[in-house]
DNA sequence: TACCCTATATTGAACGCTCATATCCACCCC
DNA sequence: GGGGTGGATATGAGCGTTCAATATAGGGTA
């Protein structure tokens, strides 16, 4: 470990308490109960403290205190063939809404040796965090066991299994699915397909029981088909024998706007067109889309009435101890675009 | 405020020294400075530590040792209609490597009340942090304005001005483009053009200049175009009326993949094949651009690279308080596809 | 024997803050 | 005038750790 140095200390309680003339608490107080002071005191000891550039130890507070504000958020590991492009803005609804409380975004990531648990018990015994924001919850996940059985705070995009704290928002990506199908049957569609990526993201479960229940509601054919991974090349590849079968849907349902990407290169590919050849629609509203033509039918994620959620649930834990009774669903919004067809 | 329940304290050093009947002191070096113990009682106590999961509290560290092991990183603001798909990536390598040295990311972003500055001086005044890692640098930025006088410690992603401190890392984007359009005229290319966008973004002036050392480098025709922000729909009602115009050049250099995205809908609308009609080639590597026919020639940044040269500049400050002398220029990766044309 | 040096372990203090408690003072009531 | 009341401020302790100073023993050296 290399040599440390000290970082040069700054202006402290008691630098502006010999300041003002006052004692340490009067500082103190008048930052967390300014009630307190006479308006005369208050009046001088804030300027005091404006005029040195005073502020709390966040430290010394935390020791003091036992609360750190601040939260940690293990980052998903990122398939550099198939980027998440609503990361980012998933991150800056979450900072923005955790900044409104006064609490920070910390990032975590096992390292090479660790295993996840590891990389939280790490956090958490060394009493880093208040609590924890997890994604990409999957069945039976470990992080949510081991939280659990800690009694630590935690609130989860992606749903918990029943005996565990259901401090859970989740899209009802069922319920989306199931409309997505319902604006295919209203076109007259008949034969539709789905179109699913075997890469096992979680998420991806609930978009096919979405599309089985919605063929079962309206009386349609669907048929399933699975890409092996997530690769562009094969994606297209996939979706060309899709296409070029005999028995060609009218419809297709992809699993997500990434797939769907692939669906619009092989119906070029084929010479058809997306719209008028076979409708399609999918899922996420990957702003790239934007430049498909025709424009492409998706499900927008309210990313961020989900962070808003997930966080104000997660204070409430670490700040009151109230775990919510069940967990948010969240309506994706239908957005309709040409792609769908006439 | 909400009233706050302090979390329930965990083990501390006392409890594992009076386990093992020796003092505090001894504990703290176990683990601080393990050659001080004899071989037996460092046994003794690190069995001890590991069977009490005895972890050192983290506050108390820092209170005493003036040390956070937290680097803040200010988000970047997430244009909705043109998010960065590389930021999750480039996240993910920068928390890796911190995580390697032992420290963390804490994401930070002004509250809408707050300048750049403010946020800043609110980590840094609060001791929340060691270092700051910034990104998107602008020219005359006010942040690194703001820690070069405070003397705080920082490493940037992107160029500083010449009076302050070199902690930098950039891409050699000039170079990079000069050798996308020296692709360009060695297939016999004369007239060639350059797609801007004139959003701002600090990065573009970088690849303009490229674009203009390389043309005339290779006297070249050059011709320099602006988009009207990044909106889909804009880049390609301005790339095709390049297209459609009488003098259209024969190669086009877009100032991203986001870019040429819009470049291959409007030779779509207008009838022209990329590579054949027009020679494409663009920057940055965006995954999503795999999905596009023929494939696109770009420049691939060397994020993981970055975010390495990022952490271990920023934490020789940290550490020893040495700022580098100068800034890291790393080259991007050329990555040559069909785009470009026979 | 006296002295110093090294290896190992302990003790007291301090980091900067907030909580609980104590003090002071003016005022009011009977 | 004794005693209570309440507002404003001060004091002491302690959060869990590490640093600096100090003790103790054993061994080598003069």
């Amino acid at each position: 470990m290399a040599t440390r140095r000290p970082r040069e200390r700054g202006v402290t309680i008691e630098d502006v308490a010999r300041a003002a003339g006052v004692s340490r608490q009067t500082i103190s107080n008048a930052l967390n109960a300014p009630h307190r002071l006479k308006a005369e005191t208050l009046e001088r000891v804030t300027a005091l403290i404006e005029e040195l550039g005073y502020r709390p130890d966040q430290s010394a507070r935390s020791l003091k205190s036992g609360t750190r504000r601040i939260i940690a958020y293990p980052t998903p590991v990122d398939d550099p063939a198939n980027p998440n492009p609503l990361m980012g803005g998933f991150l800056e609804a979450v900072v923005s809404a955790a900044g409104e409380s006064g609490y920070r975004i910390l990032l975590v990531r096992p390292r090479p040796d660790q295993s996840q648990e590891q990389a939280l018990d790490e956090l958490l015994a060394a009493r880093t965090v208040d609590g924890f924001l997890l994604s990409d919850i999957l069945r039976d996940d470990p992080r949510v066991a081991y939280l659990t059985a800690e009694g630590f705070p935690f609130a989860a995009f992606g749903r918990t299994e029943p005996g565990q704290p259901q401090a859970w928002v989740d899209v009802d990506s069922v319920q989306a699915v199931v409309d997505l199908v319902g604006l295919l049957a209203d076109r007259g569609h008949g034969e539709v397909a789905f179109l699913a990526s075997s890469s096992g993201q979680p998420w991806m479960d609930d978009r096919r029981d979405g599309f089985r229940a919605g063929v079962r509601r309206h009386g349609l054919r669907g048929r399933e088909f699975a890409v092996p991974g997530d690769e562009p090349a094969r994606v297209v590849a996939a979706t060309r024998e899709l296409l070029a079968g005999a028995d060609r849907p009218t419809a297709i349902v992809a699993g997500g706007d990434w797939l769907a990407l692939g669906v619009y290169a092989a119906a070029r590919a084929e010479g058809m067109e997306i719209g008028r050849d076979v409708a399609l629609v999918a899922f996420d509203d990957l702003p790239v889309t934007a430049f498909l033509q025709p424009a492409l039918t998706t499900v927008r994620l309210p990313l961020r009435r989900i962070a808003e959620a997930l966080v104000s649930r997660l204070l409430r834990i670490i700040e009151d101890g109230v775990t919510p009774p069940s967990g948010l669903l969240l309506p994706g919004e239908l957005v309709v675009r040409p792609s769908l067809g006439p």
